[in-house]
DNA sequence: TTGTAAGCGTTATCAC
DNA sequence: GTGATAACGCTTACAA
């Protein structure tokens, strides 16, 4: 590979105005020698090779992101992977590169800290944020740039970017609403969860605001899995007829299968005695039968948020906003229908 | 953060010894000084910068992945989400790390040379290889370290791992046999598509050595999409009833549930009526009703075989192995019974 | 056994 | 305007 060397050697001139033409400072060189330059980089084939570079200005241009614990087969998380893509490509037009690095699900910090130490990375963005979260705890206190995909419930502040489920739900309640529905039911997640939270307050707004009532055991709350559904309408079910729900809201597609494949295993037709709605989006969603009815993250948004916070967390730029909600928009297909006999 | 300097003030010695130590060289320095080295290190907290330790050994342990193409919607990738994560995974172990980075669908080449003209990565590991694959051309042209996860149509050889899908898809079509089908059709991609060869190849085999007739349109080819599985159920069930197949293999499990979804939509009952089977275990087959039985890909073990056959292409190591098979395992779930009236 | 010093490929501060 | 030259933090001949 050539090197700065061979280029000046090439055109004649010293390494210091080949460094100059290359970082366009423009006033400094002539344009004479400057085409001079360029036409001796352009025959040798010249690129700057960036491991110097990043010596010298002591920055490594690159961006450390942790890939979500070890995908099961039962939930890959299909929101993470498309955002890895669209967060790749961002940082690139950021002329960033990611660097993806795998870590122990109980034990994330010590990677973190050995990719701070060795220098590795400029920053990290953060996904699959939890409550109390340790790695932003670690970050923090170590004062080392990073971004979250995500909230928290902690008292220290840190930038993130952040889907808007609340207004998501609202808007998918609001839709029910507006489709003759009263008796609404929501499969939700353990207390504990965050973003669970903002989609449940979602749920308790869009029924205030159409001054519908609210029924505790409409709200079952239960893991993100399949069964988490099933059980969320075996209950509903053994409610009297006139009390059970004729819609239901999941808090992610995986949960509204198991509300679909329960429903119809008690001989309910989805889309039309009862109607649902997901979260996410997922690759198999719109395969279902019927094609769910969710709502889809704004990924590639997001993803460029998350950059463009990250630059000016990078430059500490102390005017920068700290926080974005990005709502998702409701992908309507066929499982939801006016309720029967209302 | 402190430097190899710091080290040498702290242990009162020369930078040279404090590098020996790091490095281990045993015998190159005495038991007595190491031991105040590593005293100083751990005192002071210093690790070794590692674009310092890259630049003097013009390497960057960093080895380049693309992302598969723009994830759409309907059609992630499960497999490739997978393999990225343990990918990862094997890399660290190696004490790799992987650097993915995204490039238009039709125009890769340009972005895999500026990844090696600035020296940014080590090495490439390529996924969703396809026939004639144009980075493949290139940079074995470049002769720039790479290995492939998929094998290609070239005349030229590469080093490549691959998920044996001749060897699932007989093992799968075998067990359909053990249940007692002798009318089982495939839904295959077009004839370009290698990987798609050897699966219907194994479809033969095992029809072959169970001495099966072959029936040219129980093979319908289409895309990798939910409407080519619909359109060969389709198809077959145009036939004359006792020509129907029994059963079908799905060369993936999008066009898996093409055919489960079509199969109830004319009244049939998949696991019963007709039997079916997948490829690649996504993340919603467990959850399709009935749950899918299919080939699942040895994805963690394809990851650590691409790693240790990568350090091999780097180390130009003459005698190590250039290709690997590794055969999927067959998910039995509930999608699959013995034929009816037969 | 340990230290000195050259050099990896850049950038940037000085002189000229 | 241009060119020496000193860093950046490390590894490794070569000397001592």
């Amino acid at each position: 590979m050539p090197t700065i060397k061979d280029v000046a050697r090439e055109a004649g001139v010293s390494i210091a105005t080949v460094s100059y033409v290359l970082n366009n400072k423009q006033s400094l060189v002539s344009s004479q020698t400057r085409q001079q330059v360029l036409e001796a980089i352009e025959r040798i084939g010249y690129t700057p090779n960036i491991t110097a570079r990043n010596l010298k200005s002591s920055q490594t241009r690159l961006i450390g992101y942790a890939w979500h614990e070890i995908p099961r087969h039962d939930q890959a998380n299909s929101v993470l992977d498309r955002f890895t893509y669209f967060l790749a490509q961002a940082a690139e037009a950021a002329g960033y590169h990611l660097l993806t690095f795998t870590h122990p699900i109980d034990d994330p910090n010590p990677v973190y800290n050995e990719l701070i130490r060795t220098q590795r990375v400029d920053a990290f963005v953060l996904a699959g944020t939890v409550s109390d979260d340790q790695r932003i705890r670690f970050l923090l206190k170590a004062d080392f740039p990073f971004i979250s995909f995500g909230r928290a419930h902690l008292n220290q502040d840190f930038p993130w970017v952040d889907t808007d489920g609340e207004t998501g739900v609202r808007e998918a309640v609001e839709y029910l609403i507006s489709l003759g529905h009263r008796r609404i039911a929501m499969a939700a997640w353990p207390e504990e969860s965050i973003s669970g939270g903002f989609r449940v307050a979602g749920y308790m707004d869009a029924l205030t605001a159409a001054s519908l009532p609210f029924r505790p055991d409409y709200i079952i709350r239960g893991e993100h899995s399949e069964q988490a559904g099933r059980e969320a309408l075996a209950y509903w079910l053994t409610l009297p007829p006139e009390e059970q729900p004729t819609a239901v809201v999941a808090i992610t597609d995986l949960v509204a299968v198991g509300v679909m494949n329960a429903a119809r295993e008690h001989g309910l037709v989805v889309g039309r005695d009862l109607s649902v709605i997901g979260f996410d989006d997922a690759p198999m969603a719109q395969y279902l039968q019927p094609g769910l009815t969710t709502l889809r993250q704004a990924i590639p948004e997001t993803g460029q948020a998350l950059i463009a916070m990250l630059e000016n967390v990078i430059n500490k730029d102390p005017l920068a906003k700290q926080h974005i909600l990005i709502p998702p928009s409701l992908i309507i297909r066929d499982s939801c229908a006016p309720p029967l006999n209302d």
